[in-house]
Order: C-alpha cells, then sequence, then structure tokens
DNA sequence: GCCTACAGTCTACATTGTAGACAAGTTGCT
DNA sequence: AGCAACTTGTCTACAATGTAGACTGTAGGC
C-alpha cells in the first residue's frame, strides 16, 4: 500500500468540506465525551477531523482557548428563560437541567469547574457569562434589588456546582460494576478509622442526586426568600 | 567555570540530606503555591530540591499521584474535632476554616476539586477521605442516623466547595488591579447582552466572601435540621 | 572485609504544544 | 476572464514534558 493510503482513516465527518469554529468544537466535544480530556491534544483532534493539526490554531488561539470553547459550547446547551415570572420554580428547573447536562458530559465538568478559576470574570467566553447574567436578570425582573440578586445568584450557582461535583464523584462510570467496585474500593479502607464510611457503603450505592439536589434548593431557595424581602413569590414557609 | 559549576543553584534546603515522602511533597506545595499548577513539572521540582527529576518517582509513582498527594497534605491543614457536642458550630467553623485554607491555597483547589472526579472514592488518598469519615461521625455522635448524616454532610459539603469556588472566581490575585482589572474586563462586554453584570460591577469589587458564606451555612444548617429529626441541637427557627 | 538493598543519577525516547514558512484554494475587483 | 488579496490548510522543526531502564553509588548486616 502506498504511504498515502486512506488521508483519513477514522471518523470525517464529509469527504473534505471547509472547517469551521462549531466544527473543531462539537468534534473537541465528541472527543473529550467519548475519551477523556487527556485524548483532546492537537494531534487527536487534527486527526479526528482529518486535518493537519496545525490548522486547528486557526479556529482557537491554543490549547486553552479550545478548551474554553468546549465549556461554552456545553453551557449554550443550557436553556434559561429569564422572563419567567415564577422565580423558584425557574431556578429549580434549571438546577435540573444542569444537573443532567453534567451527567451527560462528565468529562467537561472539571473544565467548567476549573477554567473560569484562572480567567477573571470579564475576560471569560461570553458564551460562559450568559447563564449569570440571564440569571440576574430573571431575580431582578422578579423583583430583587440587583445587589441581593447577585447574593442569590451567588448562593443559588454555589449550591449546584457543589452539588454536581459531590454527586459526580461518586459516579461510576461503568454501571454494571458500580456496586463491586464502589464495595471494593470501600473494603481496601482501614476500618479502625473509616468505621462509619464503611457502614455507609450501601447507602452510597444508591444515592439519588435528583432528590437530594431538589431538597438542596428547596431548603436554599425558601430560605433565601425568608431571608431577603422577597416579591410576589408564592413561599409557603 | 567548570560545567559542573553549582550543583544546585536555586533553593535547597539542607545540603545532601535524604529525600522523604513529606519533603517532596512540601516542596511541590511550595511551588504550586509559588508559581501555580503548570510549574509543578517533574524536573523543577527535582531543581527545586537539588536532585535529579527522576529521583521523584521512589516518592511518587506518577504526576498524577504527586498531585494526589499535594491535595492530602493540603487537607490535612484542615482541623475537625469529631466530638464537639456542638455540630452546628463545629460545621460552621469548619466551613470557615476550609475557606482560609483555599484562599490560602488558591493554585490548590483546582486539584482539591477535580482529582476526587478521576479516583472512585474508594481509592483515593486516605487523607482526603479523613474529612468525611470525621464529619459523619461529628454527625452521627450528635444523634443523626447514618444515613442522614450523609445527607447533611453531602448538602453541607456541597454548598461550602461550590462557595469556594465561587469565590475564587471573583478573586483576583493582584490586589492592587483588583478593581481596575474587574472593571476593564467588565467594560469589554457588549452592553446589549450584559447589562444587569455591568451595571452591578461596584457590588462585585467588594465580595465579602466570609459573610456570604456565613449566611448560606445559616439558612442550609437551619434548614436541614428543621427537615430531619435533629438531636438537641439548639436551632433557632 | 563483602553482600544486599535501596537512593539517586544518567541516558534515551515518545508525546505534547506550537512557531514559522509555505502552498492551495477562495473571493472580490476590474 | 484575470489578477490580487486574503483565508485555509500543510509541512517542517523544536523545545518541553513524563517516564522507562540501566547504571552508580552508599549504608547497614554478617
Amino acid at each position: 500500500m502506498s504511504p498515502e493510503a486512506n488521508p483519513a482513516p477514522p471518523a470525517a465527518t464529509g469527504k473534505k468540506k471547509r472547517l469551521s469554529r462549531e466544527i473543531v468544537l462539537s468534534a473537541a466535544l465528541a472527543l473529550v465525551d467519548a475519551e477523556g480530556l487527556d485524548a483532546l491534544t492537537m494531534r487527536r483532534l487534527g486527526q479526528e477531523l482529518g486535518r493537519d493539526p496545525m490548522g486547528l490554531y486557526r479556529y482557537a488561539e491554543n490549547r486553552a482557548a479550545l478548551l474554553d470553547g468546549v465549556s461554552e459550547l456545553v453551557l449554550n446547551e443550557l436553556a434559561i428563560f429569564p422572563d419567567d415570572p415564577d422565580w423558584q420554580a425557574q431556578l429549580r428547573r434549571i438546577a435540573h437541567d444542569l444537573r443532567l447536562l453534567a451527567l451527560r458530559h462528565p468529562n467537561v465538568v472539571p473544565l467548567l469547574v476549573t477554567r473560569p478559576l484562572s480567567t477573571p470574570l470579564g475576560l471569560r467566553p461570553l458564551g460562559t457569562l450568559r447563564p449569570l447574567e440571564q440569571i440576574l436578570s430573571l431575580l431582578i425582573d422578579a423583583g430583587f434589588a440587583p445587589a441581593d440578586a447577585l447574593h442569590v445568584y451567588r448562593a443559588y450557582y454555589g449550591f449546584l456546582y457543589g452539588h454536581i461535583l459531590n454527586e459526580l464523584q461518586e459516579f461510576i462510570v461503568d454501571p454494571d460494576e458500580n456496586e463491586a467496585l464502589l464495595r471494593l474500593g470501600l473494603h481496601r479502607l482501614p476500618p479502625k478509622d473509616f468505621p462509619h464510611l464503611r457502614a455507609l457503603a450501601p447507602v452510597l450505592v444508591d444515592y439519588d442526586g435528583m432528590a437530594e439536589l431538589d431538597e438542596g434548593i428547596t431548603i436554599l431557595l425558601s430560605g433565601l426568600a425568608a431571608r431577603l424581602s422577597l416579591p410576589e413569590a408564592p413561599a409557603k414557609l
């Protein structure tokens, strides 16, 4: 066989279409979803697109920017309706949506969480700031003073991200080995030092993340509503 | 000068003491604190210790293990008294301590947050699981049913980590340029799309993370205590 | 003394991100 | 159409990284 046998052995959408930022980012996301963050190298992504790796630099300044792009792409999947008059219901729905999003793209969560730590707020990709702006809008429209809206947002988003991290930590990718692996792992712990953790093994196994998130949100929202002079929302405390 | 001029030009604690895991990890932590995660390469750390980089592999199986070690080291700075009868006060104190810890080691926070995502619970470094076990112990001793203790822990730790991430995101390392940089960043945002965010600039600048954390904890703890049949703790709802 | 184990070093290599020169292809103008 | 300006894609090259494997000390036990 000639050295030029197959120009794009693995996946290549069309034959040789023009590239675009969206195409590149989508491919990157697909790769991360399928094989994890480490698999996302310039060469690998190039190969996945049937293109020279260097070409990618036309669509992302460097690898970090590419990661930001993936973050942005994922966050764009999140729908927010800033005009919903029932802010509590809306926040609750968003929370569940974001949770599902995270479960759908678990490998991207580290990006969502860490990339903002390396970039001052104002310089983040715009798509990343959209949820913040829209939720502020939602709250302000609902009658909160802007500063209070910010407080609510922070408590809410903080809790939400915390929950997602928590849940993903106990999330084992391979559902068959789930219980076995978990117990096996726990079994390794010295019983002297970790009695409670070991005893909780059965409870740990059937973690209902959705219910737990919902409870937390309920507590938080009613608590927030009580502490701040809330608008016409139907608070049942 | 000969090619063997100075064997350890930069920092070298003693002359040439025997290495140990603690020494290596401490140096690694110092390096991360000083220059960020990316600066922690095997060669650089070796140089910092005046040793050949390969020697480090005697004390950490690979780079990932080294990162885990740093996480563990930092978490060990956190003091927990699982015998305190006032669980609410204890949780509140721990929250503030952890927050300060995070502010002291901001570059380590990504590790604290992401490393557990790559390791099934049972296989984490033991030092990392200690807080979990001890808080469970605290709650169970205080009278919670074990399963409820787990719920409380999850809500609590979730919120706590979420808050820390939130706060660090708005934390600008250089305090002089803080306001300027922040506003500058925000100024870049298209006013059409981000009116609320831009308007909140002044509020964003003086973020009182400590107060905000405390309020959140208050809401969460009293909420949790109300929802679960709590023990003799003094709940003031 | 010698022998075994382990600490530390050296050399070497595959893999990564990315700069810079170039080629090929596309678009707009006249 | 024909040329020019620009955009896309490719190639070559290099410095930096993690780490395997062989080697060299050095310390302690007989």
